[in-house]
DNA sequence: CTGTTAGCGCATTCAT
DNA sequence: ATGAATGCGCTAACAG
């Protein structure tokens, strides 16, 4: 095995042809007499001739590849913006190399180093651990970024995330409409911009209402073990300092709050007469649980899509003058269903 | 932006050497003065160099890039191949391209002839719909290929699998001591070989025992949603043919089963006194259902680095004489829980 | 309409 | 120990 590719020097041979003309002929440009072109396709198909992207990456400088970094590939989360990349990257000719970075700066880093090496014609980091620190890596080289959940204070790069401070909020305003006055909140240690933002929403909102914020505690990762390991040491925590058991509990995603639920039950509570729970992401499995999971649908799909889209029109626009960082925010849905 | 990267000419020039001694220096090939390697070595980091993969692509003709195709990126199942093959491969320093092609021979043979474009070193397809049909695609570049779960009859190609048919044998055993005698299959129309195993071993089985095999439907696709859509019209069947509800379903994957479950729920069935389920993959919530789902456990992770593992072995071998295709079956274990 | 020449950035002879 | 020349496969100038 292993035979030599066929190049466009070798169709040139068999055609007695220039290889420029065969590359013409193959890519339709320029005007060239329709029975020569004809005849190189018909050879070309004849000898199996792929063109080598490589090579002609070389010269172009365009790889026609997009880099995707996400911190996990199994979570549903990252699993759906995978999809949307990957939907949209594909219908437009465009490879994706994949890469995940969990919960490790360097290793992003790494990761969007290597993609660089590789000619890579833009880059989308989900949930990055660096956000403006790209200025520095990129800026002598170019290539465009999109972020997606990166939360940013200037943002030097185009992004895209979802609205999670107005999300938790609309459903700690539900529990407290419920009657629910002791809610504690479980949440995710690793996780950066989200685990911020949702937790920042759980507490302001309660502040407000004058309820108590105290109990609270993070999961080392957002795993349903996790959230099930972690449960009863909240419980512990609300006995402690409340005296009794939190009436309502919002999780940082539906993981944990899958975890959360099973091991309330475990400890004989009910959900949700003695406690409700609050899931966010709505992830397939969150409406068949028992109880079905109350929790904040974020459009995780669509916003892969919107950040392939917005990375390939900047890759259209071939630097028209630098456009400033747009931000496009996504929002969500209120989903009730039984655990809330 | 959009400067102009550095080469090792702008090396060279700045270091008063030529370029192929960067070359030489960066790579620690060939001895050389420790004195000229370290100032060249030091005006690298300075001005920011990165190598160009690309070039030297096209030079070495190695890419050190590996293609993986997947039905479907978002299936718990294929996300822990994904994150093995690319667990490996970051380890050893290749990149990955990902591509899905759900469900449609001629999107995956694309996929395949995409990633041949870009010279990949080598490939991985998951429960290909194409399986030997490769061999008039590959033998002319030589690209080594790994299957996984793909069903082919004198395999061609390296492949690893799963023993399907063992394991849903043994949970039909586990179902018929516990004294189950109307058992129903939920299967996957879209899924290729697994769907066939599983469903021949309850066929099978069944027979040995003397047990009716005549109620069985098979969903459009592997979602939750498609267990919870289509068991209604299996009990249906089971009504029809056998006059009452089955007393236990075996499910495709734990997907449906989990939609299956809660279907039965729905309908005042109770799990697993009237009817004990199981399904297939031990995903991670499958510990975290209620009730809590008993399935059969395959080493997802485990096939998707034993597969980039093999492939990266091929490629080190560089061709040491052609061996023969090794298949290499992965045993999984029963898993009781709840639910059966 | 087509052929000639050149070069993308790198690794690899072969000289020196 | 280092430099000069060559080519990977392709596209992009410019001639003719």
């Amino acid at each position: 095995m292993n035979r030599k590719r066929v190049s466009i020097k070798d169709i040139a041979q068999a055609a007695g042809v220039s290889h420029p003309t065969v590359s013409r002929a193959l890519r339709g440009k320029g005007r060239m007499s329709d029975a020569t072109r004809a005849r190189i396709l018909q050879i070309a198909e004849e000898m199996g001739y792929t063109p080598s992207l490589v090579a002609r990456g070389l010269v172009t400088q365009r790889t026609e590849s997009v880099g995707l970094v996400v911190a996990d590939i199994a979570d549903p989360f990252y699993s759906e913006i995978i999809k949307g990349v990957e939907q949209v990257t594909q219908a437009s000719g465009f490879s994706l190399f994949l890469g995940s970075a969990i919960d490790d700066a360097d290793q992003e880093v790494r990761m969007v180093r290597s993609f660089l090496g590789r000619h890579v014609d833009g880059l989308i980091v989900s949930s990055s651990l660096v956000g403006n620190g790209y200025q520095a890596i990129l800026e002598d080289v170019g290539t465009p970024l999109v972020l997606i959940n990166t939360h940013v204070d200037g943002s030097q790069f185009h992004s895209i995330y979802h609205q999670d401070f107005q999300g938790s909020q609309q459903m700690l305003r539900h529990l407290i409409q419920q009657g629910r006055r002791r809610i504690a909140y479980l949440g995710n240690r690793s996780a950066g911009r989200a685990q911020t933002e949702r937790k920042r929403a759980w507490q302001t909102t309660l502040e407000q209402e004058g309820l108590p914020t105290d109990v609270t505690l993070d999961c080392p990762n957002s795993h349903i073990q996790s959230g099930f390991a972690t449960l009863p040491r909240l419980l512990e925590q609300a006995q402690r300092i409340w005296g009794e058991m939190p009436d309502a509990i919002v999780a940082y995603n539906d993981l944990v709050a899958i975890g959360a639920m099973k091991a309330l039950q475990r400890q004989g509570l009910r959900v949700p007469d003695d406690v409700a729970v609050m899931g966010f992401d709505d992830i397939e499995v969150a409406a068949f649980t028992s109880p079905t999971l109350s929790t904040w649908r974020q459009p995780r799909r669509e916003m892969g899509v919107r950040a392939a889209e917005v990375l390939l029109t900047l890759l259209q626009e071939e630097r028209d003058g630098e456009e400033p960082p747009q931000e496009i925010a996504f929002s969500g849905e209120l989903v009730l269903r039984e655990s809330a």
